[in-house]
DNA sequence: TACTTAATCTCGCTC
DNA sequence: GAGCGAGGTTAAGTA
């Protein structure tokens, strides 16, 4: 890991064209050619790019370049695409390298699929005597999240999302459409569930006879602690 | 902005949980409390991050972690959420701050906006005899990408993706059906132009009565280059 | 390997 | 400020 902190002027040219003017920046270079650029401030998405796999070159200065002021120029190319970036320094404030070594990697916990497994523990909250079938049931399109039964023994097809958007709803729909085709299944009732449901994916889900349900994964995962510690 | 680089474990508290094991990293500190986590490898998406607004903090070290090899610790919280970084350091390899100022920006140009410019200019790719009506045409749930009029001077709805997919079909139905209802449109024809159509989406299309259109992005670009050459 | 879906998405625009 | 769509999306999981 090389970095470079230096006055420069970027240019990119590939899937769309960008332009940096000249300004101080951080230019972080990878051992695998990739390469960073970073301003001081926003999130953590740098201000141009290059990502592997890609090769560093410097290039030969030619008499205009040197001329404008430029010390330095690198152009790095992407080995697939041959995206282009070129980074021209007009001024170089610190140039240091660093041996890091492969990272063991980050290891997280508490998704989606956390979601899935706790609403097929608690499949009350779907609704009073409601009973699990079975989670990730294959339909010919895909798997439907959880297929349930109510208390009435009718089936109960919910998709669960972090964020419900109308994309699930849609999903959902295809699902219910599918399913209500098989008479082992229909009628099939949908539920869609989600940590948060958008205005627009609800409004479409009720206009389609969809159920919504708002889930509490705090509480939902309070009370698993709760079940495994009693 | 600050750049430390140092032999450290990370943890992240906040919409999940994340561990990050001992190991050298970069640590760039920007002057709004942001903090990354960079390995050398990878993408431009650091292992570990805080995104503005945040607040960073030393830590007071405690006897164990302190017999444990950790030299510093660092707590980045953020002002809203109430998301938790905690950095421990055992090692500090290098330490360096730089002044860069404000960025003036990235200036880009060539994506799914110049589509869409391109296809309103040259709208006889759609079919012979078709004109524009207008780009970004408003319905009640948001603006169809351009609306025409075929020879015979019945509608046209053209959705536009970069890559087609079965969201944007979706999309597209829900803008024709909305419009089949006005009188004054009605009937609207519905078509679906991208640089890449998915067959599970151009099945879908089809199935609906929505014709696919296929772009070559480079062809249109030239075309319009020739336009204003001459 | 190709495709599908989620993301601590981020970013920009509109209402 | 909230909502919605696009992204040089990126990244992870699965068929």
């Amino acid at each position: 890991m090389r970095i470079v902190v230096a006055d420069c002027s970027v240019d990119y040219a590939g899937r769309l064209s960008a332009h940096l003017p000249r300004a101080k920046r951080v230019l972080m270079l990878k051992s695998d050619g990739s390469v960073l650029v970073h301003s001081d401030g926003g999130s953590y998405k740098p201000l141009n790019w290059m990502s592997p796999p890609c090769a560093l070159t410097t290039l030969e200065l030619e008499d205009e370049q040197h001329d404008a002021g430029i010390v330095e120029a690198w152009q790095v190319v992407h080995a697939k695409t041959g995206d282009k970036l070129i980074v021209s320094l007009f001024e170089i404030m610190s140039d240091s390298s660093h041996e890091l070594g492969v990272d063991p990697g980050l290891i997280k916990d508490g998704v989606e699929a956390h979601l899935q497994e706790l609403l097929a523990d608690q499949i009350e909250l779907v609704g009073d005597g409601h009973q699990l079938v079975r989670r990730e049931y294959m339909t010919a399109i895909g798997p439907v999240d959880i297929l349930a039964r109510d208390a009435a023994g009718a089936s109960v097809a919910i998709e669960i999302k972090r964020r419900g958007g109308i994309d699930g709803v849609e999903q959902l729909t295809r699902y219910l459409e599918l399913m209500n085709r098989d008479p082992a299944l229909a009628p099939v009732q949908g539920v869609f569930a989600a940590q948060e449901i958008k205005p627009q994916a609800r409004t479409l889900a009720e206009d389609r006879g969809i159920r919504c349900l708002v889930l509490d994964y705090d509480a939902m995962r309070g009370m698993e602690d709760h079940n495994t510690l009693f």
